[in-house]
DNA sequence: CTAAGTTAGTTGAAACTTTACACTAAGATG
DNA sequence: CATCTTAGTGTAAAGTTTCAACTAACTTAG
């Protein structure tokens, strides 16, 4: 709302804006989210989420701002996409009351390539250990980090987010395992296909089969591209 | 994060950014939502979320900023409260590009004494009836609240926050029906009580009943104030 | 003083779900 | 063609939910 006259003179010194993004994909090590070493002051040689200021003359909204982010340093166009929540106060960075819009996005380990630029030196995978990566964060990324990957974890207790992990083509073994490596506990198979078939998100890709040295495997796709259903219950 | 300078000169045009509440409490009619008429231009006359801008020399944080705005229109302090999201795009003001970082309050029925003043004529709580109000309201602000009341009914399915549009003491049968109003159907009683004790978030205060003219009921209230728990299903 | 009315709070049998684990199926490989 | 491996299904026992009835504790009317 806006206790204000139209003027710009009337309206009150404004916070500075950017969007940050926390980037997840899944490596065989582990759930990784892509850092931005950064190039300027302030926190120049820190690791930050990628990220950047709202082009107010381009960006049409908050997710188009995110989106041109994205792709600025990925080259991935449409991902799962989701607001974790926005950061502000007057310290956390140096240039005075900041806020931080934050978006959290799953990606596929195909169709990624790391783009680098602007004042950016370096684009890299880090690996998440709990919470918290490797490298000491720029300004208070470390606890937006924090915030977006409890996020993650308590999602897939109950809803089909995992699957914006996989590739678009998966078998329900390969989905299986990507709730076990996010929650950390084997699950029973039959259950598992049960709550899945419940909430029928997926569909059989007629014909097509993974191959291995063992019986082939069903392939499976989201019957609608970047949906997230939620069960009933915990997974 | 951040791809410019220290300069201000450097940083680019800076959205408008605005601090709006959804603040919701339960009247024997049905939910209901605070809303402020606006007395200036733009949307002079129209109802709207009650809100503010951020004070950047006053406010520490923006939930800071939020709780200030709160206490100017209702004179509570320490509700339930929680950020809904954040909205933001070119034309949903016509000052220029802005953002509305929204928060939702849960309040109880005592404790309010609504407050009017600044460029506001008229604060009063307006019923909703399915996802909106009857007036028209100012911005985008029908949408940002059908956002909050989602948020919110459902958060009943899996939570204990409608506790906190109940005044400090309560009984079970009180806290049921709450949910019961909510939901727009009804509970049963033993499998909600059975709930309740599961998640162990309220106690009962020695000595203190509720009397009517029936047998006396139990009163309990909140083990930690604010505090909300999760059910691992739905209630 | 007692019976009737009302809401609080508990109990239990039947229906349904989940869990744990074993079984069958379908391929590759040697 | 036997063996290995992973896919996918079945099932008995354990646990949970549902539905409804029951007992408890008070006020009020007569």
């Amino acid at each position: 709302m806006v206790d204000n006259m139209n003027s710009p003179a009337d309206l009150p010194q404004r916070p500075i804006v950017s969007v940050d993004l926390a980037i997840f994909a899944l490596a065989p090590e582990g759930l990784e989210v892509l850092l931005a070493r950064r190039g300027t002051e302030p926190f120049s040689g820190y690791w930050a989420l990628p990220g950047g200021w709202i082009h107010v003359d381009e960006d049409r909204n908050l997710e188009a701002a995110a989106r041109r982010v994205l792709s600025d340093k990925t080259g991935v166009a449409t991902p799962y996409f989701e607001q974790v929540g926005i950061f502000g106060d007057a310290e956390r960075d140096p240039r005075g009351w900041s806020l931080s819009v934050t978006y959290m996005a799953l990606i596929a380990p195909d169709a990624v390539t790391l783009r680098h630029g602007g004042n950016v030196t370096d684009v890299a995978w880090h690996p998440i250990d709990g919470d918290t990566t490797m490298a000491p964060l720029a300004f208070d990324h470390a606890a937006i980090l924090r915030a977006a990957i409890t996020r993650l974890r308590n999602k897939v207790e109950y809803s089909t987010l995992p699957v914006h992990l996989l590739p678009e083509a998966f078998t329900l073994s390969e989905l299986q395992a990507v709730y076990e490596r996010l929650l950390g506990r084997l699950l029973d198979k039959s259950a598992f296909r049960k709550r899945i078939a419940e909430v029928d998100f997926i569909e059989p890709i007629a014909g097509e089969m993974r191959r291995a040295s063992n019986r082939p495997a069903q392939l499976y796709r989201l019957k609608q591209a970047g949906s997230t259903v939620f069960f009933d219950r915990t997974i």
